[in-house]
DNA sequence: CTGTTAGCGCATTCAT
DNA sequence: ATGAATGCGCTAACAG
C-alpha cells in the first residue's frame, strides 16, 4: 500500500499563508488569532477538506478524547441501552466511544482494558464481569479515578452508579403482601451475581419484616429448571400464592411455566418480576414490573467521568438510582384503562 | 494536569539493554530477533506493565486498527445485534471498533463520517439514514472502497449486504394466500425507507400473481394510525381476512389492535410481520414471522470489509442474504408440539 | 497576535 | 541479528 498523502496542518498553513501554529490555534478554537486570519484558514480548510489526524492530536496532548465502555455484551437491551446513553453524552462531551464487550468473563475483560490502555482512553465506563477476582480490581486501579463502574460495583475505592436493587425488590415483595399474599416465592439466578445477591436481600427483609416465611430458589437457568422449581412450590404443602422473579428472563420463564400449566395468574398465584420488558404491557394478563433506571445508568455515569476529567477528586462516589414499580395486572391490581 | 510520564519503548529498550527496534519487532512479532533477547524484552515487558501508544503506532503506519461503524440508533435491537457481530468481527481481526449513532439524520451522520476520517479508522461500516441526499454518498466516496453499507445501500459503487427484503415478503404473502386468504392488508411505515419499499413490491408481486387486489397503507407510525388502518380495512365492504405488517413495531401494534377489538387470529385476520421479535413465541397466538439474518448482516458486512482491507478489490459487491418464515400460529398453521 | 522549534512514542529505512 | 537516525502530524513553549 503506498503512502497516502493526505493533507496536512502544513498543507493548510501554506495554502493560507501562515504558521502551522496559527492554524493549529483556529482549529482549537483558541481566542488568540486575528479575526480576518481565521476566517482565510476556515475557508482553506474547507477548501482543503482537512481534517486534523486524531493520533497526532493525541501523541501531542496528553490525553485522545476517547473514553473506554466495557460491557458484557450488546445484544441484551439492558446493556445496549446503557450503551446508547454514554454513547450520548460522549457526543456532547466531544468525546469518542470505544466500546468492548467481556462476555462476562473476567478474562475478557482484562484483555479489553489492556486495549483500552493501549488507546490511552481518557476515561473508562464499566459494567465488570458478573464474577471478579482481585486481579481485575488491581488492573482497574491503573485508572483510578478516572474508571466508573456502573449496575456492579468493582469495589471499595471506585466510583459507581448503581440501581437500589434491594430496595426495589423489597417494595414489590411488600406490594404482593399488601394483596394479601402470604406464600411468596423468589426465584434467582446465580446467587454469586452482586445484584441478585441484593434483590434476594430485599425480598428477604420485606417476609422478615411481614413475619413471612421466605421461600427461595436459587441457580435458576433455564425454562426447566424454572418450571421444576415453581411446580414443586406450588404443589407444596402449604402451595405458593406469589412469585418475584430476579431479572425478566427469570420472570419470563415463570410466566409461561404459569401459562402453560393453567396456573392463572394472578388469582392463583400474583407475580412481580424484576425488569421491564418489550411485551410486558401486552401480555395477558399484563405483568408488573420493577423498571430499572437503565438509561439513567448509563447517562449518570458518563457524567460522573466526564465530572471527573474535568476536576479530579480523590474520594469515590457511590450512586444509587431509584427503580420503579410499574403497576400492571400480574400481581393483583385492576388494569387502569 | 502534569504531564504523566508512562513507560515507552524506551523505557524497555534500556531496561533490557537493546535498541528500540529490538523492542518495536518483539511487539510486532518479527521474527528477525533473537530467541533468548525476545524472552528477555517479552519478560521486560511484563515487568513494566508496557503498553504501546495506540496513537504512536497509528501516526508511524499508515492503518489506525481501528473501524468505525455508524448505526441509527443502539437502543433498537436490530441495530445492536449487527453492532455486536461487527464488534466480534473486529476483535477477531485484532481492531478497535468505533461506534456512533446517526439518530437517522443525515447531518449526524455526517458529522460521525468526519470524526471517523479525523480518527483515521482503516475502514467503516455504515447503515445509512433512511433519507439521504447526494451530500451523502458523496462523502461517503471519500472511504471509497473501504465502507460497506449494510441493511440499506448507500449507492452503485459501493459495496452493501442486504436482507431480501422483496422475497421474503413475497414468500410470506404467499403463506397467506395458501392459507386461503384473498383479501390481504399491507401496513407499512415510512414509504421513502428502501427496506420497507422492497417489501412492500414483494407483497405487491405475490398478490399479483395470485390475481389478488392488493391493499395497502402506507405512513403508519403510531398505534392509532395501525387501528385506524385495520379497523378500516376490516370493516370495509370485503373486509379483510389478513394482514401482513413491514416490521415488528408495526407487528406488534397490529397483534395488540387486533387483540383489543376481539377480532380472532387467525380464523378472523391471519397474520404475519416482518421481523422476530423476543416474546413472539409466547403470545397467545404465537406470531409467524419473517426473521431477517440480523446476525449475518453485521458479521458478513464486516468480514467483506476486512476481506477488502487486506486485498482491494475495485468492483463493489452487493450481497443478499435470505430470511427466514417462521411459522407459528398466527398465520393460521397449528402449533407444532 | 504570530512563527520557529522541539518533542510526543513508535515503525522504519539503512547501516553494521 | 541489531541499533541509530528520521519522520509521521500535531501541540506547546518560547521568542518576536
Amino acid at each position: 500500500m503506498s503512502r497516502i498523502r493526505r493533507t496536512t496542518i502544513h498543507d493548510v498553513a501554506r495554502a493560507s499563508g501562515v504558521g502551522t501554529t496559527t492554524v493549529s490555534r483556529v482549529i482549537n478554537g483558541g481566542k488568540l488569532v486575528a479575526p480576518r486570519v481565521r476566517v482565510r484558514v476556515e475557508e482553506v480548510i474547507r477548501e482543503l477538506g482537512y481534517q486534523p489526524s486524531h493520533a497526532a492530536r493525541s501523541l501531542a496532548q496528553e490525553h485522545t478524547q476517547s473514553i473506554g465502555l466495557i460491557v458484557p455484551r450488546l445484544t441484551d437491551p439492558f446493556f445496549s441501552l446503557i450503551a446508547s446513553a454514554v454513547q450520548r453524552i460522549c457526543r456532547a462531551n466531544r468525546h469518542t466511544l470505544l466500546i468492548s464487550t467481556s462476555l462476562d468473563v473476567e478474562e475478557q475483560a482484562l484483555e479489553e482494558l489492556a486495549v483500552f490502555e493501549q488507546q490511552r482512553v481518557d476515561g473508562l465506563i464499566v459494567v465488570p464481569p458478573a464474577r471478579q477476582t482481585t486481579l481485575f480490581r488491581e488492573y482497574c486501579r491503573k485508572f483510578s479515578d478516572r474508571i466508573i463502574a456502573v449496575d456492579l460495583p468493582i469495589g471499595s475505592g471506585f466510583s459507581s452508579v448503581q440501581t437500589d436493587n434491594a430496595h426495589a425488590m423489597a417494595k414489590a415483595t411488600k406490594h404482593l403482601i399488601e394483596h394479601g399474599r402470604k406464600r411468596i416465592l423468589f426465584i434467582g439466578s446465580d446467587p454469586e451475581l452482586h445484584t441478585i445477591r441484593e434483590r434476594q436481600r430485599g425480598y428477604a427483609e420485606a417476609m422478615a419484616r411481614a413475619r413471612l416465611e421466605p421461600i427461595v430458589c436459587e441457580k435458576l437457568d433455564s425454562f426447566e429448571a424454572v418450571e421444576g422449581a415453581i411446580l414443586q412450590a406450588y404443589k407444596g404443602k402449604p402451595g405458593i400464592d406469589g412469585i418475584v422473579a430476579a431479572n425478566s428472563t427469570l420472570g419470563i420463564y415463570a410466566f409461561q411455566v404459569l401459562q402453560k400449566h393453567r396456573i392463572s395468574i394472578p388469582s392463583r398465584v400474583a407475580f412481580i418480576t424484576f425488569d421491564d420488558f418489550a411485551l410486558a404491557d401486552t401480555l395477558r394478563p399484563s405483568v408488573t414490573c420493577v423498571a430499572q433506571p437503565i438509561e439513567q445508568l448509563g447517562r449518570v455515569g458518563a457524567e460522573m467521568l466526564f465530572a471527573q476529567l474535568v476536576s479530579p477528586q480523590s474520594r469515590s462516589r457511590n450512586v444509587q438510582l431509584p427503580s420503579e414499580l410499574l403497576i400492571r395486572e400480574s400481581c393483583g391490581c385492576k388494569r387502569r384503562s
